[in-house]
RNA sequence: GUCCCCGUCGUCUAGAGGCCCAGGACGCUGGCCUUUCAAGCCGGUAACACGGGUUCGAAUCCCGUCGGGGACACCA
């Protein structure tokens, strides 16, 4: 028997515009391995002039929800990633659920059984599950028997509607392989494929057959998805095959591990929820940045934008290692967008976070300064945030080291010197305050850092801060003015 | 257990037989700059899992060992 192979040049038959999708199972938030998922298969269709896809998978009834769609959908879109066909985006090829296309399925079905390539089985999960437990008491891996494969009709006491579909693995020798376009050639015997269930009874397609059909149906010409499922690749070619259908590339992407080294799972690592970076403060660039990283490289590069990735992305440059979550480049990268996007984008996501501290930053003049002054300074929107904080409120906490050290005798005479400079100042601008700070250093013959500290801490009561003038033009005059004016009343 | 995939600094990676006594980035670290903290700049630290081949020559090819991960459902 000759092995079924993929065709010699796949590609001859898809020149230009790759269809590619993205298929979540909609039962919980967008996981950060998915989300990398889309996004090489969006840079792909728009490299390629191509189509993006995003196709529901919906059919574990108990775990699919209505808000987990609405979850990925929503962290796609904040990942500014968007699909040409899909949910709210109804194209040639709707339905873009898989629950909503089960007339599909069963037409499909049907074919296969009446050409003989699949039939109805019978047997009880009880009864899977015993053989199932004795096969792994015994040593080997669980593979159906096939105890239903030659029956001609219900066995006595059974009805055909309680008959789950299973596809009739061809008897034959040798093995299956397909061209990964990340992996390589992989390959497979025959022998250790089984008879897999296609349709449950009610007439839900499993996994590997919905993908199938729907793969095909919707002209998919490139499946890139994640590693952990190229075995699932095999039972999947042997039902194009059955179908007489042209299988379409795969590509299968590496791994994201968590600290532990293990797959990054919703259940074990808080990190695989793409939302929850949104919570901290890290922005949709940096974390799409962080994220096709891993995996991919474009030789030295390492802050790459929407564009470069557009331009320079390739499945065939994909690798083949797992790689691990490093959070302390997503917050290295993130300071890095902080520092690239304009401020006036960065203020604005930031407000969000100020009024989560309780405070009414929208439309305030500050926001642009703070964002020029702290974007230095801080990793997250978060961390910008509790520093900005500082400047919103009214009077602030002094650290007892901090003004132990440096609201204390000689200190306070130049703290109050700096006072009366700059209250008489008509104008207040970062050069007109550092100018004042400067005189006194200079008519006091003493550095500026001794002037300057005591201000600093009368200012934000830490050791901390942006420059001296950016400081306190940052708290405005009134209140940086009774911020000096109770440092000076309390250390004398 | 069986099958599949993988194996370069702690981490992400460059490397497609000589350009590599292995380059970049994060981290860590020394210095410069400096009114603090950052940022920035300059420098340092640290890796081809191991063993056999093939070859004039291997991180790159082959085999084995070990190690890691993934998949083994009427989940996807």
């Amino acid at each position: 028997m000759t092995p079924y192979r993929l065709p010699a040049n796949p590609r001859a038959r898809m020149p230009t515009a790759p269809r590619v999708r993205f298929a979540p199972s909609p039962t919980g938030y967008l996981h950060i391995g998915g989300a990398r998922t889309a996004l090489m298969n969006y840079l792909q269709a728009r490299r390629f002039g191509g189509t993006f896809i995003v196709r529901m998978e919906d059919t574990d009834r108990v775990r699919s929800t209505a808000e987990s769609v609405q979850a990925i959908l929503d962290g796609l879109v904040w990942l500014g990633i968007d699909w040409t066909e899909g949910p709210g985006k109804e194209g040639p090829h709707a339905p873009y659920f898989q629950t909503q296309r089960l007339d599909t399925y069963r037409e499909h079905s049907q074919r296969l059984l009446a050409e003989g390539k699949a039939y109805r089985c019978y047997c009880t999960k009880q009864d899977l599950e015993a053989q199932r437990e004795s096969m792994e008491k015994s040593g080997g891996f669980y593979k159906y028997p096939g105890t239903c494969r030659d029956l001609k009709g219900p066995p006595a006491g059974r009805r055909e509607e309680e008959a789950v579909i299973r596809f009739k693995m061809p008897s034959t020798e040798g093995t299956v392989s397909f061209d990964d376009k990340a992996l390589g050639v992989i390959t497979k015997p025959y022998s250790d494929l089984d008879d897999w269930v296609m349709l449950r009874a009610d007439g839900i397609p499993l996994y590997n057959f919905g993908c199938v059909i729907d793969d095909h149906l919707m002209e998919i010409t490139l499946v890139a998805r994640g590693q952990e499922h190229v075995n699932s690749t095999f039972p999947q070619l042997m039902l194009y095959q059955a179908l007489g259908w042209q299988p379409p590339e795969f590509a299968h992407l590496p791994l994201i591990l968590g600290p532990d080294r293990e797959k990054l799972s919703k259940r074990k690592h808080p990190e695989a929820d793409v939302m929850l970076h949104k919570r901290t403060g890290i922005m949709p660039e940096a974390l799409s940045n962080f994220v096709i990283r891993l995996g991919w490289s474009h030789g030295n590069d390492e802050v790459i934008t929407r564009e470069q990735m557009e331009e320079w992305f390739d499945f065939s440059d994909v690798g083949t290692t797992s790689g691990v979550w490093n959070p302390e480049k997503l917050l290295w990268l993130n300071q890095q967008w902080m520092k690239l996007l304009p401020e006036a984008t960065v203020a604005e996501r930031l407000v969000p976070f100020l009024e989560a501290k309780g405070f009414q930053a929208k439309g305030d003049s500050r926001l642009v300064p703070l964002v020029h002054a702290l974007k230095e300074r801080a990793r997250t929107l978060e961390e910008m945030a509790t520093t900005a904080a500082l400047y919103f409120g009214t009077g602030v906490t002094l650290d007892e080291k901090a003004a132990a050290k440096h609201l204390v005798g000689d200190s306070l005479v130049l703290l109050r010197k700096v006072r009366d400079g700059v209250a008489a100042l008509s104008e207040w601008t970062v050069e007109s305050l550092d100018g004042v700070v400067k005189a006194v250093s200079e008519s006091s013959s003493v550095g500026m850092g001794k002037v300057a500290q005591p201000v600093r801490v009368a200012i934000t009561g830490n050791t901390t801060s942006p420059g001296i003038g950016e400081t306190l033009l940052l708290a405005g005059r009134d209140e940086a003015l009774r911020r000096i004016d109770a440092a000076l009343t309390r250390g004398g």
